[in-house]
DNA sequence: TGTACATCAGTGAACGCGCGTTCACTGATGTAC
DNA sequence: TGTACATCAGTGAACGCGCGTTCACTGATGTAC
């Protein structure tokens, strides 16, 4: 057998990361394999040894996040103490200016969601993979449970990914960092829970507030 | 002079209308010019008769919606008593089912955020004075002003658009009507002023809730 | 009212180009002896 | 240790196709008289 066994792997890793960076900073359709075989130093004919399909690459580029951040070592039943912090330092990393500026590192959740809800479903369900990740996050970062929390998690994850998304467009920097910084910290408040509020929040359409 | 003055402004109107439909349905990039001009009836060949380029129809199909919403009647400095009324009936409207649904006719924020981040300055600018307007509507129906409220109207907005571009992505209905209502429920909840609370919002990072 | 005509909205072929995918091939690799 | 060789990773030309944009033209329109 010519090659070591572990080529295939190192290379193939090449190749998504590639399509990663090349994906997140020019979106799915504006990047063409010959783009992303020569960015992992390659040529556009041996791209059909590795993937089936542009498609294939794709959601395998989208649920690579999940191998490189803190995230890996979510088990997605925690309860640990610190998964209050946890929760409350991935909102802060989230809505920061180091991911703003970071095109090329950035969470797919906030790079891709328009071409993923065009794409075919095998992406939708990659994509989806990474979304219910950072929701069981916040979920478990919250420390009452229910539906109350559920519902939080849920606004807190639409915080996170609409307030960069919005940030990201924005041509005028000052309305970009604005709006990041208000998803930032409504987004931590709602990870607080206020005193005296119990239930209401489902009922109420999601009162976040006492009175 | 052949043909009436106002042919010119009709035809150029359907061209419009084609492009916002066709482009929140794939995206910029998906949609040809063909498919823009044979859409509204006509042949790719005129197309430069209306327009200077692509770009400058995709800047034109966004701010397109200004002219056909209610917010058609937006001034951008009324303080009238139904402002807040109308904010609360906004949120439950771009967060509602038929929203969600009406992929044709949907708010360009929702459907091309990521598109528009990846085109040229004039684009950007025309997704930004949607952008605007909508966070203006939510400012003006909060009852408090200053920093908090401008602050709460930011959220309120990454809220709609970040619970709708996240639940339009997702393969799983069921998610994605949670995600939709989670977002609307605490927006309503950020656009009504809990009592106790004075000024932390922005100190606090935000925080929404007294004690 | 009827006709000849200038205007210009709309046509469709053509331009150079890049796409996703296929495939016959080449040549570096590690193995067998 | 050295050589012959089978394997298969990687190459690059070619496939049919559609793109944004240009341009010489055609023919419906409203006007002038």
């Amino acid at each position: 057998m010519s090659f070591s066994s572990e080529h295939r792997v190192r290379v193939r890793e090449k190749i998504v990361q590639s399509a990663r960076r090349l994906f997140n900073r020019h979106g799915f359709n504006a990047v063409s394999i010959d783009d992303v075989m020569a960015d992992a130093g390659l040529t556009r004919g041996s791209f059909y040894a590795y993937f089936d399909s542009k498609s294939a690459l794709y959601a395998e580029s989208i649920t690579a996040i999940l191998s490189e951040k803190a995230i890996n070592n979510w088990d997605g039943v925690s309860i640990d103490p610190r998964a209050h912090a946890l929760a409350a330092e991935i909102i802060g990393d989230y809505l920061s200016v180091g991911h703003f500026e970071n095109i090329d590192g950035s969470c797919p959740l906030i790079a891709l969601p328009n071409d993923v809800s065009r794409t075919e479903q095998s992406v939708k369900r990659a994509f989806e993979s990474v979304l219910k990740v950072l929701i069981d996050i916040f979920e478990q970062g919250l420390e009452r449970k229910g539906a109350a929390a559920r519902q939080r998690a849920l606004a807190i994850t639409s915080l996170c990914v609409g307030g960069m998304v919005l940030a990201r467009t924005v041509d005028d920097r000052a309305l970009a960092d604005e709006l990041r910084q208000a998803a930032q910290g409504i987004a931590l408040s709602l990870g607080r829970w206020p005193t005296g509020d119990e239930a209401g929040a489902v009922d109420h359409g999601g009162r976040v507030s006492a009175s």
